[in-house]
DNA sequence: ATCCTCCCCTAC
DNA sequence: TAAGGTAGGGGAGGAT
């Protein structure tokens, strides 16, 4: 049916299966003529770029402009064009209509309208493609964000809030009460045609504090007994409403180890009393309490749910007040009625503004401090004079010499970082350099800086940088300690400013983010720099602190804008300006390029991103790999196309605590205070997880016993172990249980134990989404395979389901064939499930097949009686035979159903149905689904749509398993975005 | 090839 | 004293 390039390539029997052989000469001479031509065609046309440098299309099916003229843009403006595709070669491909039975094959590519060459063009670079992307995200199973939408809602057991961002000086506040888990987001699928804005929605502000700042999260800004503002969580939380701490009467914080609230927290929730809050449960939340990466960790994180949040809200009210565009919105009105002249519309290109609080924690910290502005200041812990008592037991110059022969890896021979390594004379001659230094540094303290004001950085002090050695580079620095709560309020502040301008923003952190301007700009027809203006007043007027932001048209150029804005200001960076000004950027300016990677460029002499320019494509992606390799090549002519993401999906919860850990024998006890700490996570999250893994750090052989830092690591090696489990949960007993058994595993020398750390990966949120739903039954099934003895209730709903399905869809497959794609799918299912539960397959299932296929079924058992184990069987039945249909020929893992009377392409041969891949079944039994609803689309076969829909409509949402009804809701969802597509209208379903 | 898993690296 | 956390990206290499 289909011949486009991936599929061809997909299957094997086309022609391109053979690597080196026709069609790989013939993609090979087709480049060539490409490469060929296209120095002709650029100068033809006279005018021409290389803006697209770094980027190969591929064009599937018909496009307006025709895939022609693509190819001879691209020419133009330095870019390939792949007449086939290249899953590893082309980067992008150009369709203007898309089947959704595609999505599946094009897993992580970018598919892109053809508009994103053409408008790219037009403005001079290469746009971001996320504006111009088919499908977002195509990874996976994808949902319309209308769906999304929906589902939320009806999901939703408590009301949405509404988080209005703090304007002027009324205060806005959510309802505590409102306040609900922010529901884990589907994978984005939003047909992104440019931005939307959002229409007023009728929501109630509701007054609750005359303080300036609101709060995302619910948080609410309270007077303490001291007179200090601080932000305290709502009062109520489904899933915090068992943690209860003397200190707070009636209120729960939202992340305790944010608070100093003492040693009472206890996150063991519904799982009964706490059993284990001893000594170490104190040591944990007192050091998180007072770990600054910590903190920083922890608000990255909320206030990616805070943007996250704006999304699903705007979504979910249809509207938003945005207070700081109105308020420019006039500004500029005022000004052009001065001038009396609109100014020209010009040709709008994407504009990203970076925003980056400056030197945060100092600026916060010295606010209300007039006599510290001005001068060298570090925040830090440590206050004393930068000096203190040698430890016995430490051996800094060691440690030294280690760190720093590991910085230089690369630069000499790439040799192995080797306690016992004899030293080279060079090493020596370094030794003796050092040994002064090393001793005095010895003496000083090593509380680390964690920021520092400009006066400090010019006499050389830097972050990071240890308090003793920084006082010796600059005597007069003052060091000012922490303040988590002002730095949460400040940042709050700063992120309520971005929001009362537009929602599209991305929050990189406590103290910077991302906002993609382009449609803003466009609305108001203000310039980049007004913006920022706006911005940058509203933020130091609401905080008192200054930020600056940097313009551009992409991220990484917006981002390098602000190094040059800093301090306090604001930088365009045009078009135009870009090649002179990233040529003498430093590599280490790149994102991603930190010090391992540095070293290794210096290692090829690369220094500046001028000098990256010179090594090509190959070279690079030979030595670092083939997407870091081009992510490199392209940064460094400053392109970029990653989109400002609003909305981010969390991945992983963990907790870890690399400081000051010196274990006897109580390391199982510190392992489950840490669950417990990992649990209050996830549900504070509304997450669970189904893998653990377990990091240890561990003292390096030959390393001091006491390391330089007083609670320090010293040199470690890192030793981790990952186990999955039967099922998702956020329950501390079982991670610490899972956590327990793999350190037994690890069998370590517990007195060598520096850092432990506990991760759990594999999230689904506790509302199970439908993209979930598919680990869901996974887990169902994978609990049968193991022939764990499990309550088969549990089980049965899913075969008998499907069943009750066959029977419809057979009954159909008789008066009408042409719905054998939607049979094939349900069957594939239903056996694939029957197939794996066969062990103890219950007689109801089978009852409940249709008379035909229940015959095929025992007559298969039968014959399968005689082979031998070949599926994937633990137990060994004591009825059923091993699997459910016989098929000799065919490998493992595969059935072979013979449907009666079929016609058709696959009516006489049988149907081949693989064990589907359970990563993925449901996803793709799914995705079958709508690709043929799609093609009764193309059909325009209306009738047998709806029909269809109906009929999975009832099926599935008469399921008790909510799953179904999603399940719909996503087909239905993708279906509607055909139908609008073909017809401009969508169905009405009823 | 492609997927999965185990790391390392990077960023704040 | 000092509070060296945490999440995501992606490469290497083995399993399929």
């Amino acid at each position: 049916m289909s011949r486009d390039g991936w599929r061809k390539k997909a299957s094997d029997e086309d022609g391109w299966g053979g690597r080196g052989g026709y069609m790989a000469a013939k993609v090979y001479k087709l480049e060539e003529q490409f490469q060929k031509d296209a120095p002709r065609e650029k100068q033809k046309e006279g005018m021409s770029s290389s803006i697209f440098s770094g980027v190969a299309i591929y064009v599937n099916g018909y496009t307006d402009p025709s895939a022609d003229e693509l190819r001879r843009l691209m020419m133009l403006h330095g870019g390939q064009y792949h007449v086939y595709y290249s899953r590893s070669k082309t980067t992008h491909i150009v369709a203007t209509n898309l089947p959704n039975s595609k999505i599946q094959e094009l897993r992580g590519e970018k598919v892109v309208r053809p508009e994103w060459i053409t408008d790219s063009i037009k403005a001079g670079r290469v746009l971001p493609y996320h504006q111009y992307q088919l499908y977002a995200k195509q990874k996976g199973l994808s949902f319309p964000s209308v769906s999304r939408q929906n589902q939320e809602g009806a999901a939703r057991s408590t009301p949405l809030c509404n988080p209005r961002p703090s304007c002027g000086n009324s205060s806005t506040q959510i309802h505590p009460e409102n306040h609900g888990p922010v529901s884990r987001k589907n994978k984005d699928f939003v047909l992104t045609n440019g931005h939307d804005h959002a229409v007023n929605g009728a929501l109630k502000p509701v007054e609750v504090s005359r303080l300036r700042t609101s709060s995302p999260q619910g948080f609410i800004p309270v007077q303490n007994s001291d007179g200090r503002r601080r932000l305290e969580p709502p009062a109520s939380s489904s899933l915090q409403t068992t943690i209860h701490s003397p200190n707070h009467t009636g209120r729960i914080w939202m992340n305790g180890s944010n608070h100093s609230a003492g040693p009472s927290h206890n996150p063991s929730n519904h799982s009964g009393k706490p059993t284990a809050c001893g000594p170490d449960a104190g040591i944990i939340s007192e050091f998180f309490t007072h770990s600054r990466l910590h903190h920083i960790s922890t608000w990255r994180n909320e206030f990616s749910e805070y943007v996250n949040s704006l999304q699903s809200r705007r979504q979910a009210t249809g509207g938003a007040v945005f207070c700081g565009k109105d308020k420019l919105k006039k500004l500029l009105a005022s000004r052009v009625s001065a001038v009396s002249s609109m100014p020209a519309p010009q040709v709008r290109q994407s504009c990203i503004l970076h925003v980056d609080m400056d030197c945060f924690f100092v600026s916060v910290g010295i606010r209300e401090k007039a006599h510290l502005k001005g001068k060298p200041v570090a925040v830090t812990s440590n206050r004393g004079p930068g000096r203190v008592a040698q430890r016995p037991g430490a051996n800094p110059q060691m440690e030294f010499e280690y760190y720093q022969q590991k910085r230089n890896q690369y630069r000499t021979a790439k040799r192995d970082c080797d306690l016992e390594m004899t030293p080279s004379p060079e090493d020596i001659e370094i030794r003796e350099q050092n040994r002064r230094v090393d001793q005095d540094l010895a003496s000083l303290s090593m509380a680390e800086i964690a920021s520092c004001s400009y006066e400090a950085r010019q006499a050389g002090v830097r972050n990071g940088m240890f308090f003793g050695q920084a006082k010796q580079l600059c005597p007069e620095l003052q060091a000012v300690p922490y303040d988590f709560q002002a730095y949460k309020e400040v940042a709050t502040t700063m992120y309520e400013t971005l929001a009362s301008y537009t929602h599209n923003i991305e929050a990189l952190s406590c103290d910077e983010a991302l906002v993609d301007a382009t449609s803003l700009l466009a609305e108001l027809g203000a310039a980049p720099d007004e913006l920022a203006s706006a911005i940058r007043a509203d933020v130091k007027e609401k905080t008192g602190c200054s930020a600056s932001v940097g313009m551009g048209s992409n991220i990484l150029l917006a981002r390098m804008a602000t190094r040059r804005a800093k301090p306090e200001g604001q930088y365009l960076l045009r078009p135009e300006e870009v090649d002179d000004f990233i040529r003498d950027q430093p590599v280490t300016s790149l994102p991603g390029v930190g010090r391992s990677m540095s070293s290794k460029l210096a290692a090829l002499g690369v220094a500046t991103c001028g000098d990256l320019q010179q090594v090509s494509m190959v070279r690079l992606q030979k030595e670092f790999g083939p997407r870091t390799g081009q992510t490199l090549f392209r940064f460094c002519r400053g392109l970029d196309d990653r989109p400002v993401r609003s909305e981010k999906e969390r991945k992983s919860v963990s907790a870890e605590m690399n400081y000051n850990i010196r274990f006897t024998k109580e390391a199982e006890k510190f392992l489950t205070n840490l669950s417990m700490e990992v649990q209050k996570r996830l549900q504070t999250a509304g997450l669970k997880g189904r893998r653990v893994t377990l990091k240890v750090m561990m003292r390096k052989p030959g390393a001091p016993m006491e390391p330089a830092k007083y609670g320090g690591h010293g040199i470690c090696d890192n030793v981790a172990r990952t186990s999955a489990l039967a099922q998702p949960t956020d329950r501390w007993e079982q991670i610490a249980q899972e956590a327990t058994k793999l350190f037994h595993a690890m069998k370590l020398e517990v007195t060598d134990m520096r850092g432990v750390g506990l991760q759990v990966q594999q999230l689904e949120g506790l509302h199970t989404t439908p993209q979930d739903s598919r680990r869901h039954i996974r887990d169902l099934l994978l609990a049968r395979r193991q022939a764990r003895p499990t309550n088969p209730s549990q089980v049965e709903l899913h075969p008998l389901y499907y069943c009750k399905m066959i029977q419809n869809d057979v009954l159909r497959y008789e008066s009408d064939m042409n719905q054998e794609v939607l049979g094939r799918y349900l069957i594939n299912y239903v056996f694939s499930i029957v197939a794996y539960c066969t062990c103890q397959v219950d007689h109801s299932v089978l009852d409940a097949l249709p008379a035909e296929l229940r015959e095929q079924v025992e007559k298969s058992w039968i014959r399968r009686g005689h082979l031998p184990n070949d599926v994937p069987c633990p137990s060994t039945p004591s009825r059923a035979p091993s699997s459910l249909i016989a098929s000799e020929p065919q490998p493992a893992g595969t059935l072979v159903l013979q449907i009666p009377n079929q016609h058709g392409p696959m009516g006489s041969t049988g149907i081949v149905l693989e064990l589907p891949d359970f990563s993925q079944p449901m996803e793709e039994d799914i995705l079958q689904v709508v690709k043929y609803c799609t093609e009764l689309v193309e059909d325009k076969d209306l009738e047998k749509l709806d029909l269809v829909i109906k009929y999975m409509k009832r099926l599935m949402q008469q399921s008790v398993e909510s799953v179904w009804s999603m399940a719909f809701d996503f087909i239905l969802d993708n279906v509607q975005v055909v139908v609008q597509q073909a017809y401009g209208s969508t169905l009405k379903v009823t």
